[in-house]
DNA sequence: TCATTAATTGACTGCGAGTCATTAATTATG
DNA sequence: CATAATTAATGACTCGCAGTCAATTAATGA
């Protein structure tokens, strides 16, 4: 028992050591740049042996992309617990949204953009695979939040009534998600030509957004 | 004089052809799925051939996202001459926007993905390649189209003065981008499970963008 | 101690992007 | 029209890398 156990517990270390050394190699030099002689290399291994842990190439990436996935569940973990009122909860989780993309910009890369990374056509990946089911349950747990948190709101009433909690998060994290990605792309072009600042952006849509929960009148 | 013209008009040609037959291959295979062997043969001519034209299968690519880019830009024309107001441009623009995704989906990602495709890292695009100094001034061209209209729908009172052109339409256009997106890579997702189509989303982000534009009360 | 099983290795294969010396086609020249 | 000069096209070749596998080494059990 203890003796399969340790087994268990030395494979996924190796798992670990070599998705940090993968990591490491994609987020400087890129995916397509990165060999996986140089991976081994990195991980003190022979390439042989990584192919005893990871099928291929992607798999690693599908790793990695699984890390940053963790980074991003715990900012929202943190984000619900700041906040009292629904309306609260709500913009707490898109300025995480929002620090995870300043924090650990290439995780937000690889989580949101691998259904088109690495290799155009959408990364096929195994659906079998543990790691990519963990993954398709950590993105529901992802719009959970955001719906008990408008949920909430409603209860509390710092949310009008009639918004539908599902449709609203759909709506609105895809509206902050491609804000964030268009200020990635365009950040300092922005500043040069209209001396707009990523915060002033935001911060509009955020006013917008805020605006359009509430009650008026 | 005649003579280097149809050289100029031969070579146009067989650059068209070659993207022709690589967008077909790409958009049936994917990028990295599509030898350079059976692009030339698909454009019957011999592998060295395409290199005369192209520098490398990127540089195709990039052929490609510009293809895309005139398609948009030519729905953007129609879109702003369909509406007479202010309001009512910026509307059309957006459906513009949604038609291009549902009419041109390969053309969509090939546009707006390039960023990050086809090898994770930015496509590293030669700045002095003039096709893609088009893309940067067509890519202007797509903005300046909102902004005018945005300007225009305040001189024409369909849109409140308050709101900042420039701003405005970088915040909007990114969210109707973003949210096209999570649509196109979470549709089947969402009916199944939320009984919840691309046009409820869309109506609702529409109304949500209409709602912040007007002047209430 | 030695047999069995598991882990590791790196030389090897196959494939595909990109090159280049050679050949073919066009155009200019006498 | 002949042939020289220029331009276009070819495909056999190189080179690098992902992925494999027979051979080796280490760990565990009898």
């Amino acid at each position: 028992m203890t003796i399969a156990d340790r087994r268990e517990r030395d494979r996924q270390m190796r798992r670990d050591s070599i998705v940090e050394a993968a990591e490491k190699l994609f987020f400087s030099k890129g995916f397509a740049a990165t060999t996986m002689d140089e991976i081994a290399e990195a991980a003190e291994l022979s390439k042989g042996t990584i192919y005893l842990y990871y099928k291929n190439k992607e798999e690693i990436y599908v790793a990695i992309v699984h890390r940053g996935m963790q980074i991003l569940i715990d900012l929202f973990r943190k984000a619900i617990a700041s906040a009292s009122t629904g309306m609260g909860k709500v913009k707490a989780l898109g300025q995480a949204m929002f620090t995870f993309y300043e924090r650990h910009p290439r995780h937000f890369t690889a989580v949101f953009y691998h259904h088109e990374s690495p290799s155009v056509g959408p990364l096929d990946v195994d659906i079998n695979d543990p790691v990519v089911k963990e993954l398709v349950r950590d993105g529901d747990e992802l719009y959970a939040f955001s719906a008990d948190a408008i949920q909430g709101g409603i209860g509390d009433g710092t949310i009008r009534p009639g918004v539908d909690p599902i449709k609203t998060t759909y709506v609105l994290s895809s509206m902050i998600l491609g804000l964030i990605r268009t200020v990635a792309v365009e950040e300092q072009f922005l500043r040069q030509k209209f001396n707009l600042t990523v915060k002033d952006l935001l911060q509009e849509a955020f006013d917008l957004i805020e605006h359009s929960l509430t009650a008026h009148r």
